[in-house]
DNA sequence: GCTCCGATGTCCGAAAACGGCCAGACAGGG
DNA sequence: CCCTGTCTGGCCGTTTTCGGACATCGGAGC
């Protein structure tokens, strides 16, 4: 069984997906790959690993957290989790390379499919793959839109939010 | 997590597996698509429904019994579950065509795909795929090889077992 | 009798396309 | 010179696509 429920952020609504073992999914709304909600699932507004992720979401966008602790449960290839959990280990503020993030994934000289990899990411936000960019320091690519990366990492360093003023 | 254990009939050994649902495979040794034992699996003597279709497959094997009450869980598409359970209409001593299953099926004019839908039936003798036989009689093909095919057809019309006479 | 053909659902292997890349080479503008 | 932008070729896991192969059968044509 799946759940999943709403929320909304500086950036746009949000979708939250649960199964049985944690969050499986969070996407902006319109974002790529963004799964599909089936007729079976279920919206839950107090499953309680929707309800943290919503609050710590929340305390994100406000500038008053920096680590999150809600319980995962992304689906995806070996290679794929390989590179999600070596995304985790880039902390609020920082950012680095796709070719570092290959080499802490353990797969150094394949930076072109974990570039792949890292737009597959479907759990945004916690998994923060917005930390990533490109060796000259551009930004490249995001699945939620480069908008939004350039806002998240503006929020994450402290200049004033442009794009929610634009 | 999947159950497995072993038995014997006149035509080899065979293997037998169960999931939580019930059984999920039987297979005469060397069987085509026979499934794989993986390392997680346990081999559990006693767990129910293995203990019940060994008993209810030894009985068919003394000619002592015609039909089977064991749960199955076979694992397949629609399509392939559609075929099974029309299989499974077939009564003891009976054979159809190919042509004829596809009707029952409810897939009249699909008899190419039914075929090769009976070849991966995972769950032999008690989803008697062994009573489908071609349009002009001939037995055409059995995963488990045509000898058991034809061993099996004599045992439920009664005639002396050539097979496990050679 | 015989051969040839089309329709059918699924699986499997191979090949190609497709990315949120990167380093090196080059041209142009200050 | 330095810095910028553009292009090229190689990199690599995943996804998509495609072509066969099957436990068939009925009909058309010879």
């Amino acid at each position: 069984m799946r759940y999943y429920d709403f929320t909304t952020s500086p950036y746009g609504q949000m979708l939250l997906v649960a199964d049985g073992e944690g969050i499986s999914g969070i996407y902006f709304e319109g974002q790529k790959y963004c799964s599909r909600i089936a007729p079976e699932w279920r919206r839950e507004e107090q499953h309680a690993p929707l309800r943290q992720a919503k609050q710590e979401l929340a305390e994100y966008f406000g500038g008053e957290r920096e680590q999150f602790g809600t319980a995962l449960a992304p689906k995806g290839t070996p290679f794929q989790h390989a590179v999600w959990k070596a995304i985790s280990t880039v902390k609020f503020g920082e950012t680095i390379t796709y070719s570092e993030l290959a080499s802490r994934a353990g797969h150094s000289g394949s930076a072109r499919a974990v570039g792949a990899a890292t737009g597959r990411n479907p759990v945004s936000i916690i998994v923060p793959c917005h930390r990533i960019v490109g060796a000259d320091g551009s930004l490249t690519g995001y699945a939620g839109g480069l908008d939004r990366k350039r806002a998240l990492l503006a929020l994450e360093s402290g200049i004033p939010d442009l794009l929610s003023a634009a």
